[in-house]
DNA sequence: AATGAATGAGTGTTCATTCAT
DNA sequence: AATGAATGAACACTCATTCAT
């Protein structure tokens, strides 16, 4: 993001027209990053995506690397804000999560860490920490959750960082294209998902 | 990577070496593209990993699909075997599962589904198929397992082809790179989560 | 041919030089692919033709198969032009059919359905239909004059496609180095063979 | 061809199987390289042709200029014998030409100056003028043959060798798909060619 | 006599990137 | 601010040719 632009009011914009190319560029590649991974995403496909030239998505931003790193910041921002929003909201700690991967396995994309050991090669340093970082937050926002709830007994022990990794993990079963689309909707999926790692395997005498 | 060695000439090599190529080729590829997924995998690199030129690699595999393919099914066969010895083998189930996920873990590579969303495109409808259903067995071979632990009353009762699917993709943990590597071993993650899977979050009275 | 030109930078050049590349680069290929057929034309060389690189020819079309449609309609709306102005012209049929036969045999060329032949499996059938159809217009005006002709007593009844058809294949002659080039020169072979159309062989009492 | 084979009595052999794989080969060569021209013709399709494998077809013969230079001369060799045979022949002037039209226009094939063109970058000189020399004898033959008819006072007085390049040109038309395969029979064009070629344009009174 | 295995050079095509306007 | 025009590097794939067996 080049500069501080005037701030908008909340919620989706209405129509292409009315955005700054700028935050067009930004969502649209970010939507087309998500989905088809680093690679598979030309420049030339997000301005004709954008209804632009591809010279003036490079009038934007400095190169692809580029592009691709504010993208994931920008999408990890809203992850993180939207998971904050429900994890620190009212409500059972399960059917908390239940909500959150309810909302995180309806858009499949590509899997994170895949997408990061695509790009990588393409990316400095710097715009790698970056992301790593942005992603860090995330885990530690629920980790810090979890950590919470072992104390209050909520739910047992345990590293709560790995929680949240294999929590996150877990939700990847939205790419499964045989397990969903064939036999079950997300939601159902999500939620027995969720019990799954609630209850666990072992039964309960 | 400039050192020059002197390029073979053309002709029949004086049949020495250790492996054949078709093998040399498909496990090398096999290697790559589970690291680096479908696109990021020239055909130029391939070739250069088991020191041959590029149109040795056609020589023996028709096109990039096809060598993909038969390097997912080669992968997706052992993977079987490995997963089918280890789950049909002796000792308790928790206990089996937990060889299985560390086994996996072990060696990180792209998520499965990221790479077939990827390689979908170049893939004809058959060979597609083909890769479907090497995975599709070895989620048949653990939903028959968990079915039956379930039938026995090992585990709780839920869809077992879920549970499969659940429990590979707590697997790709593996790819966190901010995780592992840095903080934990494999050997003691691949555990913990198993224990996670076990017991479930909910305390037992 | 291998001075070497400083090859530009890219950007876009001081907007100076003579024709748009656009036409340079149909009338260069046009030649070329009339001299050399579809499969020996590369985009390489038509681009050193026009002294630019192959990614500009790419810029301006979108394939060898829609430059080659282009080209091909380019060259018969020209053909078609050149000759409807002279054969709807004043003078006698025959000067007239001299006139055509000596300027189509000028620029020697590769028979046209050898080209169509060999370049058709790279062409979509939509664009076969398009250069069938500007050919077939070119016979349609001969036809249509032979037709006339017939009509007024000019020439002798027949077929006045397979006419148009059978004058077009004589001028193949062209092609012949060794009749041309060697022994005669074009226009008077060309004086020759419409002399020959017009009498016929069977001697006159 | 590389030695004297032990002459095989005339007729078409039944069946490869039988054919020496020298002859195999050139035949099955001669066809492609006919229908397809020179560049189209890989030394891979000619062997899958032949249901050998290319390194066989370097066995017999040194690379495909070589092959090409032996098709087009063993090609040309049987158009001369099956021309003489029949110019020499009994009837009248007009129905034996008709009878060598009819043969030559019923296997369409690429027309000959173009796959000379194609081709002759990649002949030796030698190779060139020996395929030269094979049509220009062909074309001496008719030449000869009409030369005669002038004298006698069969056909009008004209350049024997133009008539004959004319006359070999006029039967491209078999090319021209728009016209055969739609609307006429072979057999009917050449028909009308030669009475056109025969009567010319001119009424006569 | 016949071939399996290898190569180098070339082709069509895509794409990130640059630059003058 | 926005873009049209250009490039170089890479890639998938083909093919004539070579050589040890």
């Amino acid at each position: 993001m080049k500069e501080e632009q005037p701030r908008r009011r909340p919620g989706r914009p209405k129509r292409s027209e009315t955005m700054q190319p700028n935050l067009l560029i930004l969502r649209t590649a970010a939507m087309l990053f998500m989905e088809h991974g680093f690679e598979k995403v030309s420049l030339e496909g997000v301005a004709k995506a954008c209804r632009i030239t591809k010279a003036s998505v490079y009038y934007y931003f400095d190169n692809k690397a580029k592009l691709f790193t504010e993208c994931l910041l920008f999408v990890l921002k809203i992850a993180y804000d939207q998971t904050a929003l429900i994890m620190r909201g009212p409500g059972m700690l399960k059917e908390r999560l239940l909500i959150v991967a309810e909302r995180h396995m309806n858009n499949a994309h590509v899997e994170f860490e895949t997408m990061m050991r695509e790009a990588a090669p393409g990316l400095s340093e710097e715009q790698i920490k970056q992301i790593r970082d942005g992603e860090a937050q995330l885990h530690i926002l629920l980790s810090e959750i979890f950590a919470q709830a072992m104390e209050e007994g909520v739910i047992t022990k345990s590293d709560p960082l790995l929680l949240s990794h294999t929590f996150t993990a877990m939700m990847t079963v939205r790419n499964h294209k045989q397990l969903l689309n064939d036999q079950k909707s997300v939601k159902q999926a999500s939620a027995e998902i969720v019990q799954l790692l609630w209850n666990g395997l072992q039964p309960r005498s």
